[in-house]
DNA sequence: AGCACGCCGACT
DNA sequence: GTCGGCGTGCTC
């Protein structure tokens, strides 16, 4: 037999199946892993498939195979060629995205700790006679193990290590090395809720099962129950035997919906994403693909989970940008939860108080089943929102960051012992380095962007490529030791409630607070538990956090997301504004939003703040219509990128050029075609160049086929060339 | 990606 | 003369 496999090696160059026989003392199954001569070393690879002969004459043989069990279902094979065909990606990268990368080079260690129990050969009443009468430390260990054993370290934590020793040495608790479960977050325990629906969740529901389209589109307001409903549909496939996948847009929304699976479901559930360590993602993985857990719950990667039967893939928040996966390899999380579900039978949950355009357009055309959840579970209406005009206000002699409004509803809301929440826009709000005598601005010697000011180490930070800098003393143009740098936004915005409001206490919630994995958790425990009365954040305070006694929320700078030359700028700002409001009123107080713009009569903020999304569909689906963009059109990026500017450009203009061509012939289709610098022109030392085009949808599929074509015929060496469709950001 | 092979400059 | 620069081609 003829193994064909994909050698793990990310490169172009080398993405493509290689032959290798397969001896007959191995036994090598479609989805192993393996270990193949490759040139004149040793690599790992992937058989993807098995055929009986081969067109390659001469062929070597497979080495070994890596793991005891096939991590590669079939299911995963036909989802890689899927994603190779449909977002021209490489075949390593998907098949890279299926397993965690603990897997790929060196062995899994598998995590063992000590573990102690009460030895079995005696009853608990035989080991509690057994102890003198004064030894009481060794009697409260005894009691403990009595309902189950425990790990050392968490043991010698609560008692003194010598009572533990003796108790050992007597025998009547005995220790066994054990492997250990790692289970991320073990200390959110789930919380038990009820599981009593309403009508219009129970409609909800039901519409997903009895409608034969695949997906549906359950378009939600916020808090009207989506959490229950999905909870429910899940517990129902669970009992056919079956299994599902839930996505959040983000780590941070994890924890929450993680207490609210394991709450409902106990220890089935596993979650996925990028914030664990590499040992504990093998782990849930693992017990994953065992079948111990038949829930995923997670980020975007969740979606690859390796789950057999899958019965129900459910999407929460559909319209975030996080679902779309930005770098290599960029793919399409709703595409390939589509594939999953069509492959397995299944249904496909896309949940949204704000869907975006393109689904919702999809559902008006019958492409999705719709389901709708109108209704508020608390009787409160949606929070009132008031919208400001910040231009009056400097009219009017403000030029501070709050507006008069804004200012006094804060005071009210903190003497009225309520807590108020504080949203900025993180774009534009960066803190840049500059030196005020000669303009010189701190940038990253590997990328064309400025830096940014962290003054919680006092550095200077890429964000593009990571890399640190000492902040500087004097300007290295000039030597003017009159080196201004801006303060993030938050920090600044706190500065100011600090000023008017002095003996509040504040949390402050960004980028730069939240630099370790548990940060976010306790900024938000201690919100919760009232410890501050105002929280002031960008983006990450606008998801699904609920505290009941926020009766305030005000939105400093709508704008900054309204006037980004990107077409989608105006749903994503709809969306914001939204999803901040939800975070106000949610108990029984009630509760307003007050939302400061330049633009108080853009048709964004008239619907946002009439919660008026079918107003907001109907216009802004007419201005995609009207002006030619996505969902009516489709707008292709090819980005290249290389260290050699010369070789790039070479590229571009070569890749460029037969596009041109192949566009004259086909003018009606091109609406548009450019080859540019990209505004982001250089990020970690590789120069970026792309050409943008906007296409009818009538011949889409062709002319998509004829970019890859062209791509594929020009590879250069040196340049790595990606291909892109509807992309979340041009940069 | 890595590595070998191969053809030109400046060095003990 | 040779050591080593990195351009080019190949990996079942």
């Amino acid at each position: 037999m003829i193994a064909r496999v994909i050698v793990d090696i990310s490169n172009g160059e080398v993405d493509k199946i290689f032959d290798y026989e397969i001896p007959s003392n191995l036994n090598v199954e479609k989805g192993s892993r393996v270990l193949v001569p490759f040139g004149t070393k040793r690599i790992e690879g992937f058989c993807i498939d098995k055929v009986p002969s081969s067109d390659v004459a001469t062929l070597k043989s497979v080495e070994g195979v890596l793991d005891e069990y096939v991590c590669i279902s079939e299911e995963m094979l036909a989802l890689m060629r899927y994603m190779k065909e449909n977002f021209y990606i490489r075949y390593v990268d998907c098949l890279r995205l299926f397993i965690p990368s603990k897997l790929r080079g060196g062995r899994v260690k598998e995590l063992t700790r000590l573990y102690l129990r009460l030895n079995p050969a005696f009853s608990y009443d035989e080991i509690v006679d057994a102890l003198p009468a004064r030894a009481k430390g060794q009697l409260a260990i005894i009691q403990r193990l009595k309902d189950g054993g425990e790990y050392l370290t968490a043991l010698t934590n609560e008692y003194s290590a010598s009572a533990v020793n003796a108790l050992v040495s007597k025998g009547l608790i005995v220790k066994s090395s054990e492997q250990v479960e790692r289970k991320p977050m073990r200390s959110l325990v789930g919380e038990e809720q009820s599981r009593k629906l309403r009508p219009q969740q129970k409609t909800a529901i039901d519409s997903v099962f009895s409608n034969e389209k695949t997906v549906t589109l359950l378009h939600g307001v916020t808090g009207s129950g989506k959490t229950l409903v999905y909870m429910t549909a899940i517990s129902k496939v669970l009992q056919e035997g079956k299994s599902a996948i839930m996505l959040v847009p983000e780590i941070s929304l994890t924890p929450q919906m993680l207490r609210n699976f394991r709450g409902y479901f106990g220890d089935s559930v596993a979650m996925l994403h990028s914030g664990l360590s590499d040992g504990e993602r093998f782990d849930e993985w693992k017990r994953l693909l065992k079948g111990e857990a038949r829930i995923a719950v997670g980020a975007r990667s969740a979606i690859f989970a390796p789950l057999k039967d899958l019965g129900l893939i459910i999407i929460d928040e559909e319209h975030d940008s996080s679902y779309v996966s930005e770098s290599n390899p960029r793919y399409r999380t709703v595409d390939v939860a589509e594939f999953r579900a069509r492959y397995n039978g299944a249904k496909l949950i896309l949940g949204s108080a704000t869907p975006s355009i393109e689904s919702y357009l999809r559902a008006k055309r019958g492409e999705y089943n719709l389901a709708v959840m109108s209704e508020r579970i608390s009787d409160k209406g949606m929070p009132d929102i008031q919208i400001v005009n910040m231009s009056h206000e400097l009219l009017m002699g403000n030029s501070g960051i709050f507006s008069a409004k804004l200012e006094s509803s804060l005071k009210e809301t903190v003497s009225a012992g309520d807590q108020a929440m504080i949203f900025l826009n993180r774009r534009g709000h960066s803190s840049f380095v500059m030196c005020r005598k000669c303009g010189y601005i701190a940038k990253c010697s590997d990328c064309d962007v400025s830096l940014t000011y962290h003054s919680v180490d006092n550095q200077l930070k890429c964000h593009y490529c990571g890399k640190r800098y000492k902040m500087l003393n004097c300007c290295p143009d000039c030597g003017s030791l009159n080196i201004k740098y801006g303060k993030l936004g938050t920090q600044r915005v706190v500065e100011e409630i600090n000023r008017i409001l002095p003996e509040v206490k504040v949390l402050r919630m960004d980028n730069e607070t939240t630099a370790t994995k548990t940060a976010y958790l306790d900024i938000l425990g201690a919100f919760a538990a009232k410890e501050a009365q105002i929280l002031v954040g960008t983006q990450m305070i606008a998801k699904g956090h609920d505290f009941p006694d926020v009766t305030l929320v005000g939105i400093l700078d709508a704008d900054m997301s309204l006037y980004h030359q990107d077409y989608r700028s105006n749903e994503r700002t709809f969306q914001l504004v939204t999803q901040v409001a939800g975070r106000a009123g949610r108990s029984e107080k009630g509760g307003k939003v007050i939302l400061q713009t330049y633009a108080p009569n853009h048709y964004v903020y008239r619907f946002a703040s009439r919660y008026d999304y079918e107003g907001f569909f109907g216009k802004e689906n007419n201005v995609r219509q009207t002006t030619a963009f996505p969902p009516y059109t489709t707008i292709i990026r090819v980005l290249m990128t290389s260290e050699s500017e010369d070789k790039v450009i070479e590229c571009a203009k070569n890749i460029y050029r037969q596009i041109r061509e192949y566009a004259e012939k086909n003018s009606r289709e091109f609406i548009y075609l450019q080859a540019m610098r990209s505004p982001l022109s250089r990020i970690q030392n590789k120069y970026r160049y792309q050409i943008i085009a906007r296409i009818e949808r009538n011949k889409e599929e062709q002319i998509i086929a004829e970019f890859y074509d062209v791509i594929e015929k020009s590879k250069y060496r040196g340049v790595s060339v990606f291909a892109e469709l509807n992309p979340q950001n041009m940069a």
